[in-house]
RNA sequence: GCGGGUAUGGCGGAAUUGGCAGACGCACUAGACUUAGGAUCUAGCGCCGCAAGGCUUGCAGGUUCAACUCCUGUUACCCGCACCA
């Protein structure tokens, strides 16, 4: 046999001699559209991750073909991006030599490891035959409103010198250098992604993405539903509408907070005294970056806005208004209504400044007695008091002996009473303290519910936990009498949990040593006028009814996802066709103008003044206004490097149509990508601008789809040897290069496909691939034992059946692993024998041959066994095949094996379980015990129980 | 904090969805053979134990004749989002 490289390079060129693999649609067949994202052909060269992604689609595609289906699997070259273009600046070159540069040799990487994309479709986005379409559909979300040019505050990576999408600044760094990204305004195009939104969440129904894709993807999207409410302010005619998502809690605000850019700063800058240091404060915000803002999530800063308030609109109290940078401007509508005592942010602001805490919300748990049916319900309420030791650190509880009770102060609060009376009466009454020096009520309030059995009544009580601090343990005279029915006892910080035995006095604890902390839990309304009693959603659907009656709020749904911001301030990329005008205004290219060909000149650095490298070219800039003929200039930013990535799919149906972005009969036949694979990295960028790319072309009647993707599915990394990343420099990298030369092609594919579970990370093991070079060296040598037949021994006949059957359900599911194992065991088998016919050995290598290619066909040539694979078809197997007549079982005893049994499949239960009782070393354990019962699973299973 | 995921021998990983845990591969041990290699073949290989036997799927409970699998709680790690009201 020739060297492993020969072969290779031999089959190759016969797949490409023959356009094996070339696409045509053929209305007789069944199409089947495998996608795998087009990688950005960087200096570095293939990666062995690309080799895993790349061959177990072309092992499902190798198959699907052979299953008769005609599959579509293209593969091109997504080159528009920054690395590019940083070689052209050092290099005096233009990128475009580069990119061609790189494609040549990632092109014949993939051609060495014999993935069988059909080449004939090959395209690159740097192409002007593509990018043409690319700025055509631009125009077509242009000239329908759904791109536009806005002045705004965006993210800006001074290194990159360019601005960013939020999808790109994920994090509040430049995804592609890892700088700290500033605020800058600046005019950009941006697409109305934020429109797609609800679709963008509803058409993931339409999808088979994996779990975690389509959480990563509904989480960037952040759909909220609550309510805008309108605050009168108190000393304009004017309102100051805010978002929530708990307008429940409307009784409990006690502050406002509006974004340190909120308009009305500067609009109500003259009834604002202190507005000196609002400015101050609006300028420290500004110069933090979107790091700081979010690294000093505890700590919250803000200004009040003296002289401007606002007017609770269900109980008209009077509100005051703080900026702080903890509100931002770009969702919802920049302004908050605050309840501390609900919303943990609101409440760390409300006690750094000093702020009332109101809870509106109680929790409500269940009594030890719960209540009983038919019992009177009555309600009270009620303090709890917790009381502090003047010196140590104790707390006064009490003994009430009659009950067993044991717990802080309680007391029922009387009609003439607040809590804090209550508080100090009971406090004397109950303990005899007389010198109370400070009561303080605690934002934690709690309900009850329990029977009351010395009252014979179920009882609800809404419980107000107070502090008191006692000036010294002055105390008066308590009588014997009620000392036995209560015994105050002061109990040390440690002990108090054990001491008390009402859970909820726990709960107090818990509170306490956290040192407080907003309820966000559901529970029952309380000080809230129309929604006492009910819970959170209760509550809510009631206010909101009550809102939108009094015409003073309404439901509202947000979402976090932004338009996109379309435009980079960089030479390499997709010039937008677009032409300003002074006459007319911004003006589309005319089609028949397309593409705008991004210039021939040798200057590509970014500049710091935020334009495009092109706003220097005169020749490019200058132009006339297709619409009225005038000295016109054109737009000189480029497109994110995702514009390209977002319909490449498409193309591939139709690379090479001149008239179209996609012929109609082609999008029709290929209609939609079956199998998508990439990146998890991908999840809530290429693949949500993608889907609203489409989404778009669908609403236009473009496309025929509205959800591009059918399946999606990601690989797992692989790692270096010892588990850690691969990376330059530490120096272990695996260049895909080296092995195909050392160990060959189908050795790589399939130790990459064997490594474990195709959609985790795997380690690099250098023993494991020569493990399965070693493996394609049985299957080499299993040639000797063949000898010319037509039909498959009787001695494994259904270990191929069965093998058919794993090997085609386990491909389809990406579980390789589990495939190749399958074959490694049959294998096995095969080398015990002394000979196998031809049939199972063609049988074998088709079998193999999506994983091995290469050296499968070489083995079915040599040995004259049929047609070359590639125009061969998969075998089927036979269910009547599958199950063997005679089986061993285990039989257990009190659920521990303690002997096997063979069954016949004829055998009934009673015949099994005779088998099984039988057995010698059943016998003994069974042995002078009862046997209570025996549970016999056909073909699989006897369990004897004794006692 | 919110959301998603993972946890099984020395290692990578299997387990028909509740039915003999550790398939298959790697590493390792012993032996055979040789063309001395990235060999090949044979046997062994979760842990404790001479054995009978016992223990074992992150940890603690529960359901069941039977649990890696279902339920409750808990720990650790990974990923995504994050002052989003």
């Amino acid at each position: 046999m020739d060297s492993i490289q020969k072969i290779e390079k031999k089959w190759q060129k016969y797949w490409k001699d023959h356009h094996t693999f070339e696409a045509k649609i053929d209305k007789n067949k069944e199409k089947y559209y495998y996608l795998v994202e087009f990688p950005y052909p960087s200096g570095a060269g293939l990666h062995v991750g690309h080799v895993r992604s790349y061959t177990a689609l072309d092992a499902m595609a190798r198959k699907k073909r052979l299953m008769g289906y005609n599959v579509l699997f293209p593969m091109g070259w997504d080159a528009f991006g920054a690395p590019a273009e940083q070689y052209a600046i050092k290099n005096h070159i233009h990128p475009s030599a580069a990119v061609k540069e790189n494609i040549k040799t990632f092109k014949a990487q993939i051609e060495d490891l014999g993935i069988s994309f059909d080449w004939s479709r090959e395209f690159s986005t740097t192409d002007p035959e593509y990018y043409k379409w690319t700025q055509w559909q631009f125009l077509q979300f242009f000239k329908k409103g759904m791109a536009y040019k806005a002045k705004k505050n965006i993210n800006w990576c001074p290194k990159c010198k360019t601005g960013l999408s939020n999808e790109d600044s994920s994090g509040g760094v430049c995804e592609r250098c890892g700088t700290q990204v500033e605020q800058r305004e600046k005019e950009q195009w941006m697409l109305r992604m934020s429109d797609y939104a609800e679709d963008l969440i509803e058409g993931l129904k339409d999808t088979d993405f994996q779990e975690r894709t389509k959480t990563a993807q509904i989480n960037w999207i952040g759909k909220s539903v609550g309510a805008e409410v309108d605050f009168k302010l108190k000393q304009v005619d004017e309102k100051l509408t805010i978002y929530t998502t708990r307008p429940d809690t409307l009784f409990g605000v006690t502050f406002m907070v509006i974004a340190p850019e909120h308009p009305y700063v500067d609009l109500y800058s003259g009834l604002i005294s202190n507005m000196n240091e609002v400015i101050d404060y609006r300028e420290q915000a500004n110069k933090k970056t979107e790091f700081e803002r979010t690294q000093l999530v505890k700590d919250k800063t803000g200004v009040k806005l003296e002289g401007l308030t606002a007017i609770n609109p269900v109980n008209g109290k009077e509100i005051p208004i703080y900026i702080s940078d903890y509100v931002m401007m770009n969702y919802g509508t920049g302004a908050i209504m605050a309840v501390p005592a609900h919303d943990q942010r609101d409440y760390d602001f409300a006690k750094k400044f000093g702020i009332d805490i109101i809870p509106v919300l109680a929790p409500v748990y269940l009594g030890d007695d719960a209540p009983v049916e038919g019992k009177k319900n009555t309600e009270r309420e009620v303090v709890v008091v917790v009381v502090k030791h003047p010196k140590e650190d104790q707390y006064l509880c009490v003994r009430y002996q009659k009950f067993g009770w044991q717990s802080f102060i309680m007391g029922g609060i009387e009609d003439d009473e607040d809590p804090e009376g209550a508080a100090r009466r009971e406090v004397m009454e109950e303990t005899g303290y007389t010198d109370i020096k400070n009561v303080q009520s605690l934002s934690f309030v709690f309900q009850e519910k329990f029977y009351a059995a010395h009252k014979d009544v179920n009882r609800l009580t809404t419980n107000h936990v107070l502090v008191v601090e006692l000036g010294s343990l002055e105390q008066k005279e308590m009588s014997e009498e009620e000392k036995n029915i209560q015994e105050p006892v002061w109990v040390s910080k440690k002990e108090l949990r054990d001491f008390l035995n009402f859970e909820t006095h726990k709960k107090i604890c818990d509170f306490l040593e956290s040192g407080g902390q907003a309820f966000i839990e559901d529970g029952t309304h309380i000080n809230s006028d129309l929604l006492n009693g009910l819970n959170k959603q209760e509550a809510i659907d009631t206010i909101i009814g009550y809102l939108e009656e009094q015409g003073i709020g309404h439901k509202k749904t947000n979402y976090k996802l932004q338009d996109w911001i379309f435009t980079r301030q960089r030479f390499w990329g997709e010039p937008i066709p677009l032409i300003y005008c002074e006459e007319c205004g911004w003006v589309p290219v005319p089609e028949e103008d397309l593409p705008v060909l991004l210039p021939d000149v040798a200057e590509y650095e970014p500049t710091d003044d935020g334009e495009s490298p092109l706003a220097r070219i005169d020749e490019f800039v200058n132009t006339t206004c297709p619409h009225c003929g005038k000295p016109a200039k054109r737009e000189t930013d480029t497109m994110p490097n995702w514009a390209g990535s977002s319909w490449y799919w498409l193309r591939y149906m139709d690379p090479h149509n001149d008239q179209e972005f996609v012929g109609k009969d082609a999008l029709k036949y290929w209609g939609k990508v079956d199998w998508y694979n990439g990146g998890m990295e991908h999840a809530t960028r290429h693949l949500l601008y993608a889907r609203f790319w489409n989404q778009f072309l669908y609403n236009e009647g473009l496309v025929p789809n509205k959800e591009p993707f059918k399946v999606r599915a990601s690989h797992g990394m692989i790692l270096g040897e010892g588990g850690v990343k691969m990376s330059k420099s530490l120096g272990n990298v695996i260049n895909p290069d080296d092995i195909v030369s050392s160990y060959g092609a189908d050795a790589l594919r399939t130790y990459e496909m064997f490594i474990g579970d195709y959609e985790k990370e795997a380690t690099w093991s250098e023993q494991g691939l020569i493990g399965c070079r070693r493996f394609l060296d049985k299957v080499i040598r299993l040639a000797d034992k063949v000898v010319e037949k037509q039909e498959y021994s009787k001695e494994i006949e259904k270990d191929i059946h069965r093998t058919v059957k794993k090997v085609t359900e386990d491909m389809d599911s990406l579980k390789f692993n589990t495939a190749i194992s399958a074959l490694m065991i049959l294998l096995n088998k095969m080398e015990k024998m002394d000979s196998i016919t031809s049939m199972d050995y063609r049988t074998y290598l088709i079998l193999l041959n999506p994983i091995a290619p290469h050296l499968t066909e070489e083995l079915n040539e040599i040995h004259k066994l049929g047609n070359p694979i590639c125009e061969s078809s998969w075998p089927t197997y036979d269910d009547a095949m599958l199950e063997d007549s005679e089986k061993e079982i285990a039989v257990q005893v009190n659920g521990k094996v303690r002997a096997t049994i063979t069954v016949s499949m004829d055998d009934d239960d009673k015949e099994i379980e005779k088998k099984a009782m039988a057995a010698e070393n059943v016998q003994k354990h069974i042995e002078g015990k009862d046997v209570v019962k025996v549970i016999v699973i056909k073909g699989k299973i006897v369990n004897i129980v004794v006692k």
